[in-house]
DNA sequence: TTGTACGCGTTATCAA
DNA sequence: TTGATAACGCGTACAA
């Protein structure tokens, strides 16, 4: 790093005093006009850039909000990033960006680093394995603010911005129950994680609702990607026919992608003889034959949600937490047989 | 925030001074065993966690790099992001992002940020409105470290790193020739951005090297979105019939995807009557229909390649720019005809 | 209106 | 091996 000119230089410079130098360009009331001028012209002719890293030391607040994303994949992350630096951006906050990589471990790491960095509120959506109570234990005793998105942890004392995956769940599967199917499989994602259970709840719920029986053997439990998907469905497929889904509820669209695969590798056709649907709106799925019928999680509207709760919380230092539902979308396309 | 306690904190514990908690802390040499071992338990008790912004302040280094991305958005920069944050957290270093939004004067109030929070280096993909030189010179005159990744500005003594777009433009073009299409229309990025001016450099020097004539009404320039491919490939459809490009070109898969859009609506069969590629490898490339044949950039091992030349320039102090390129990969599906 | 003294939390340097 | 002092760049509190 080259030599940054500083407070002092500038007083210098002027034979004044860094204090009004300081003063001068943080518009304070009490400078001389004169003085002002002199300073900021002083100020912008010897390239003077304010060291956020004093400022911060001195104000111990860092007007940085740092995040802890499970993995900057597909469609959802991204777009929720997204959000949320459209909003910092235009509130003067920086955005420390960490990848816990599902991996409850660097989870911790990564929480242990903003911390380090004193960020003054953190956003996060935990990793998929493991969950590590502690460190959002510590979260609170420190008193540093967080907020939940999409995936949470409840009764921590932490706001939650997620959509109603319970609620769209059922919604999903009262849509293929309306429209005739009966035996509806669940590819189901990984236990014990927020959006996954919800999910399953849900469609477990509506199922129930009407009457309909939950076969075991057409309940998977795979994970968020494609592989885990073409597996779950590749043992489905493995039952004697006449013990086949009409329907398939996938946890998310990568996993119903997985599930297609193994669909058309067994010479299925769906909508037709299998109908299946997703949930998670992935870039892919408009496109993709036949058009996926999915939930849409607005995750732009999370991250702005989130990040805008977090920052309610550091400015007012109001630390009430609240559970914000965002508006999903219920997007019926063909693979559901339904249009 | 709470109060986290200091090193002073923990000396006043012990009765001993700050620099010998200091030193027990950070495995300095000269520290009695005894004393270390008396040190780390008391921090440990004490939730001692080390202020990285009061180190910062006085190393002049903050272990983070700025990265200033044009816009979280479709397949490239997410994965770029990924790359980068993988190789950045096994380095110890941290992420500032920030978006310029394609527009110059973000990409400006960026760079500003990046350098009063004193990171130790930038990653930049240049915004796609108005080269803002000025910021550039400014980080090349503060000697603070940056590299270019995918969109750059030459000979401003930065390092680079990206694919031969020229190459592989002229490559997907001669595969389009190689198969007897002699009308090919190009769908061209805006002018004055390198990925962009590349990329038609690239199909014009494999026309021209080929004999074939290039037809200026079957050039249309388009943005990297899909509104813009649409719009682009209106106008050429509404050429009468016979003067219709057999092949067409497109700056990237969404444009691509927008002029299959506007082919479709015209009643047009792709590859059949028109066939059609892209650039960029985007994720519905290989499962829309028809599958389109593209280039992978690989973003993710240009986002690892571009922050690992930035960390050895930071490391080293080695200001040595050199131009890094990426191996990119022609993908050859459906929509070109040719398979 | 301007200046002085001090502190933020840490490390480098030199002395003990 | 340990400690005292100063410094990093800035802002608060008070005095002039």
């Amino acid at each position: 790093m080259a030599h940054h000119p500083t407070l002092k230089d500038i007083a210098q410079e002027l034979n004044i005093s860094s204090m009004t130098v300081s003063r001068a360009l943080n518009d304070s009331p009490n400078v001389d006009e004169d003085t002002r001028e002199r300073v900021i012209k002083a100020a912008k002719q010897m390239g003077y850039i304010p060291n956020k890293i004093a400022q911060s030391l001195v104000n111990k607040r860092t007007k940085t909000i740092g995040v802890v994303v499970p993995e900057i994949v597909n469609t959802f992350q991204p777009e929720v990033i997204r959000g949320i630096e459209d909003v910092t951006y235009n509130a003067g906050f920086n955005l420390l960006l960490t990848q816990s990589g599902e991996n409850s471990e660097r989870e911790e790491a990564s929480i242990g680093t903003l911390i380090s960095q004193r960020v003054d509120g953190i956003l996060i959506s935990t990793a998929e394995t493991g969950q590590s109570y502690g460190e959002f234990q510590r979260l609170v005793e420190l008193d540093i603010p967080f907020v939940f998105y999409d995936r949470y942890i409840r009764d921590i004392g932490a706001s939650i911005v997620r959509i109603d995956d319970k609620g769209f769940a059922s919604k999903m599967t009262r849509h293929l129950i309306g429209h005739g199917y009966r035996r509806i499989a669940n590819i189901r994602g990984p236990k014990g994680l927020s959006v996954s259970d919800d999910r399953f709840t849900g469609y477990v719920d509506a199922m129930e609702e009407a009457g309909l029986a939950i076969h075991p053997e057409l309940v998977a439990e795979a994970g968020f990607r494609e592989f885990g998907g073409y597996n779950a469905m590749n043992n489905i497929l493995e039952l004697p026919e006449k013990q086949w889904p009409e329907a398939v509820f996938c946890v998310n669209d990568p996993a119903a992608f997985g599930a297609l695969q193994s669909i058309r590798a067994h010479g299925v056709k769906v909508p037709d003889d299998i109908a299946i649907v997703g949930f998670s709106d992935d870039m892919r799925s408009a496109v993709i034959g036949p058009p996926l019928t999915t939930v849409n999680p607005k995750p732009y509207e999370q991250g702005k949600r989130a990040v805008q709760k977090l920052i309610e919380c550091i400015e007012r230092h109001d630390s009430r937490s609240e559970e914000i539902i965002v508006e999903a979308e219920l997007i019926v396309r063909k693979s559901c047989g339904c249009i």
